[in-house]
RNA sequence: GCCGAAGUGGCGGAAUAGGCAGACGCGCACGACUCAAAAUCGUGUUCCCUACGGGAAUGAGGGUUCGAUUCCCUCCUUCGGCACCA
């Protein structure tokens, strides 16, 4: 039959009705069901008992001005699990908001005369509206953003309960500042050998100045136990390594008086090595130790003088560098090494920190590096007391010859009682020395067993305007109160034109603002002009999405009940000691103020890595190599955009962009779209697949809904899109073998579709509801279940070895016995070619796997 | 120096209970369609050799095993955290 003629004639006689538009459309398409869902309020999340629920959270942007692709890397592919999950019959929660207050806004302030305010909100517009053409299931009835008046009202009441709970307190302390931000730092927030500023790179310098801090140390226990929570390895050794636990001992060493105003005051140092007590020969206090004047005699008070000067001008890079050569200088004063009763000279030397320990140590030149360096300069007394095991006889340590110190195992010598000792290798108190010298300092009531951390409590107090308030009063006669809860929140003034940074916060300069009365006299007073640290604001973030209408509280308690604790976060991973360590330690305070439940906010944490720019460089506009995720929205859509970044990478990992790469994620979208609406597929030899095709098919995709199952759950969603990649090829091929039509090819179309549902949802929509009147939408469906039965193989091929080298695969029945096998290899040719009519020593048969024979 | 993660084709990567190394995609080559190009479709693509066959290969070396990308030991490289922290 020529069907041409009859094509003419169709063609003329149905003029008049439009055709139907069959080409990929996707920014059509995408539009149309963006607005659809949110008319429908299809991802509005409310409490149902009755579902189980999930918390799905992505870390909330910074308002910069644009959505860059590492936004889209961060949250397209979490929107994607979240949408997964939802399909599972989980009642998802998954919110997005803006951590607004923050630096570059006074930046913006400064160089466009324009008020952080506004600067902020208009990027929260432009970013919005961005953020909706990823099409993410994001409930934006909970959108929450913390320069609100409405959200800061409660990271003031935060501040003052934990005032209240003695957990906020002001100090003077030397403290980080950046000269380029005009700022104080948290010690989290300086990083690197050389010290800079997290978020300029300017190296910081340290100024003497009053503060708040929260009491984050009072934790430091509890935020080195990580029990249940499912967090990457690394984050939880970042973390644990940043608090620096070190088990040891405080020892009090009594000075030896020698004038009338110096009768031995008594010395504590912290040591981890207790056990090497009897090799204490000198003694070292940080420049800084208050006891430094007293304990120096006359004779040394102008070296001491003088080296405490030159100290002071020093910055902590130079004299914390690793090769620096060690200085310091005598003090005249002796201490009595209470073990012995030996006098020992004092030092004075800035190797010894005032920020860690007590500031003094007991030096023990001949098994650490430092105090040996040091005694070796200043001919000071070595005295080994471990002793290498094996070395004792041919070789033994002796003060006098040792060219360095010896910092391992061995046994006690020298030690008194404790001479034959074991001192191990290991840390703390499981070191049987360590354990039995303290011990007996206890008894003795010489020292006692203490625990010393790195970790610091945390400065929250910054300079600058664009914060929230901290919302404290000080009054000339009742000091500092907090402002009363019913005059909450501070609220930041929208008049203030002087932006420059001064060192000072802009609110001191405001010309009323600061002026108030005294929550206790009602006398005038002066409010706090310094704001909070931001880092504040998004330690609590997602209690406020919770409720972010809700003004009895912070939170609605109800909510809090439903939807805590968060069960999966996902975002950078260069918050690891920020961030993520102070919502920790910010989650463990509200608790033992009675506002919070449970003892993390967070059970499963996964960061994603970083899209490089293409010449594998990080992104910058500077360098202008800038990849920007709306250009190729416009160019091919949202859903490749969103497949290409769940595809390119292992997410957990990252790699550089490859602007050719992103064709395959757009050819993959492109056939799916020709497979399931090419209406030639229809007519084409429809029906006629055999039964072994049908089959197949089947199998196919239930294997593929198992491994996409899996994969989606772990967080792989680079393999999640090669199986439906390689389903799709096998459908080609099935529509070839005439299987369009069949119940298993309405399935696998069914089951397709499903399974690309979280990761191009606006296809799957168009697909599913407009091309084969399924019911809307397909996001409401339930996941389908995989049918093993259907999914396992009945013929499989495996490859038969002769000592180890793979020579032939044969084709055998999946459930078929070990003789069946062994015979069906027997029977290869090229196996018995390879055999030489030799009998195979050894025979494994791994049932489905292999059959290995050894000559 | 200590702690952690990772090293697989030209590239991103797969192999998730020790069992066919290189799935899927990019790129490249050839072919079909086209006047031509793009798009699309098809075929091939780890390396080496005397090439319908054989050998080597998952950072390097060793070990366990019939069999190792996978487990164990030593080392190298890259990335991340800590570091004069007593």
């Amino acid at each position: 039959m020529d069907a041409k003629p009859k094509a003419i004639q169709t063609t003329k006689k149905e003029e008049p009705k439009p055709m139907k538009d069959l080409s990929y459309n996707p920014g059509a398409i995408e539009k149309k069901w963006q607005a659809k869902w949110e008319a429908d309020k299809l991802y509005r999340s409310v409490i149902d008992e009755r579902r189980k629920k999930h918390y799905a959270l992505t870390m909330l942007p910074y308002p910069s001005g644009d959505l860059h692709i590492g936004h889209w890397y961060a949250m397209t592919p979490s929107d994607a699990r979240a949408r997964f999950k939802r399909m599972q019959g989980y009642n998802v929660l998954f919110p997005m908001g803006f951590d607004a207050f923050g630096l570059p806004a006074e930046g913006a302030a400064i160089k466009n005369n324009i008020h952080p305010k506004i600067w902020t909100y208009q990027n929260i517009e432009r970013m919005r509206a961005q953020m909706r053409t990823m099409g993410a299931m994001f409930d934006w009835e909970r959108e929450a953003v913390s320069a609100d008046p409405e959200y800061y009202k409660w990271t003031e009441w935060f501040f003052i309960q934990l005032y209240k709970h003695g957990l906020a307190y002001r100090k003077k302390a030397t403290v980080d500042w950046c000269p380029k931000d005009n700022t104080t730092l948290a010690r989290e927030q300086v990083k690197g050998d050389d010290r800079v500023c997290d978020r300029c790179g300017t190296p910081v310098i340290k100024k003497e100045l009053e503060q708040w801090f929260f009491k984050a140390t009072k934790y430091a226990d509890e935020l080195l136990r990580f029990d249940g929570i499912d967090w990457p390895e690394f984050i939880k050794v970042s973390q644990t390594n940043w608090i620096g636990r070190s088990e040891g001992a405080s020892v009090i060493f009594k000075t030896v008086p020698s004038g009338d105003d110096k009768a031995g005051d008594p010395i504590e140092i912290f040591t981890t090595r207790p056990d090497t007590l009897w090799g204490a020969t000198f003694m070292v206090m940080s420049p800084e130790h208050p006891l430094v004047e007293k304990i120096t005699t006359p004779e040394h008070a102008q070296a001491v003088r003088e080296y405490k000067a030159q100290a002071e001008k020093q910055t902590d890079i130079q004299r914390e560098a690793k090769d620096k050569e060690k200085t310091g200088v005598f003090t005249g004063g002796y201490a009595i090494n209470p073990v012995n009763e030996e006098r020992i000279p004092i030092w004075v030397a800035d190797y010894v920190l005032m920020s860690y320990g007590t500031g003094a140590i007991m030096a023990v030149p001949a098994h650490d590096e430092r105090d040996f360096e040091f005694a070796r300069k200043f001919g000071l007394k070595v005295i080994p007391v471990i002793q290498p095991v094996g070395a004792s006889h041919d070789s033994p340590l002796q003060g006098d010859t040792m060219t360095e110190a010896y910092p391992h195992e061995g046994v006690m010598i020298n030690s008194g009682q404790f001479n034959g000792t074991p001192a191990t290798n290991d840390k703390g108190m499981a070191n049987p020395a360590i354990k039995a010298v303290t011990d007996w300092l206890e008894q003795k009531g010489i020292g006692k067993r203490d625990v010393n951390y790195r970790y610091r409590d945390w400065l929250i107090s910054r300079q600058r305007f664009w914060g929230a308030p901290i919302p404290m009063v000080y009054c000339e006669t009742h000091g500092w109160n907090p402002v009363p809860d019913d005059q909450l929140p501070v609220l930041l003034p929208d008049d203030i034109d002087e932006w420059k940074p001064t060192g000072e916060s802009p609110l001191k300069f405001h010309p009323t603002w600061k002026n108030t009365t005294c929550p206790v006299c009602h006398g005038p007073a002066t409010r706090e002009t310094d704001t909070m640290d931001t880092f504040m604001c998004s330690s609590w973030y997602h209690l406020r999405y919770l409720s972010p209408q809700y003004d009895k509280g912070p939170f609605d308690e109800q909510e809090y009940n439903y939807w805590m604790p968060v069960d999966t976060y996902t975002g950078g991973s260069e918050h690891a000691t920020m961030h993520l360590l102070y919502t920790r330690f910010f989650h463990k305070a509200l608790r033992d103020m009675g506002i919070t439940e449970g003892n993390e906010p967070v059970m499963q944490l996964r960061n994603q890595g970083m899209v490089l720019a293409e010449d594998n460089t990080k992104m910058s506009k500077s360098r202008g190599n800038v990849v920007a995720p709306d250009v190729l929205v416009k160019k091919y859509g949202a859903d490749t955009v969103r497949a290409y970044l769940m595809f390119f990478a292992r997410w957990q990992q990252g790699a550089p962009w490859d602007s050719q790469g992103i064709e395959g994620s757009a050819r993959w979208i492109r056939r799916v779209w020709t497979l399931f609406t090419d209406p030639q597929i229809a007519s084409d030899s429809a029906g006629a697949a055999s039964e072994e095709t049908r089959r197949n098919l089947r199998r196919k995709v239930h294997q593929t809904l198992k491994r996409v199952t899996r994969d989606f759950e772990n967080f792989e969603f680079n393999t999640i899109i090669s199986s439906l990649m390689e389903l799709m090829n096998e459908m080609y091929k099935a529509r070839e073998a005439g299987a369009v039509g069949t119940d298993e090819w309405k399935e696998a179309q069914e089951i397709y579709l499903k399974m690309m549902a979280p990761v191009a949802p606006h296809i799957a929509e168009e697909l599913w509801t407009e091309h084969f009147g399924k019911p809307y939408s397909i996001h409401q469906q339930m996941w389908s279940s995989v049918d093993e039965a259907a999914a396992k193989d009945d013929v499989i091929e495996i490859p038969v070895q002769i000592n180890g080298k793979v020579r032939d695969r044969i084709s055998v029945a999946a459930d078929a016995g070990e003789d069946e096998v062994k015979a069906a290899v027997m029977a290869s040719e090229v196996i018995q070619k390879h055999l030489e009519g030799k009998e195979p020593k050894k025979v494994i048969v791994v049932k489905g796997k292999l059959v290995s024979l050894v000559v």
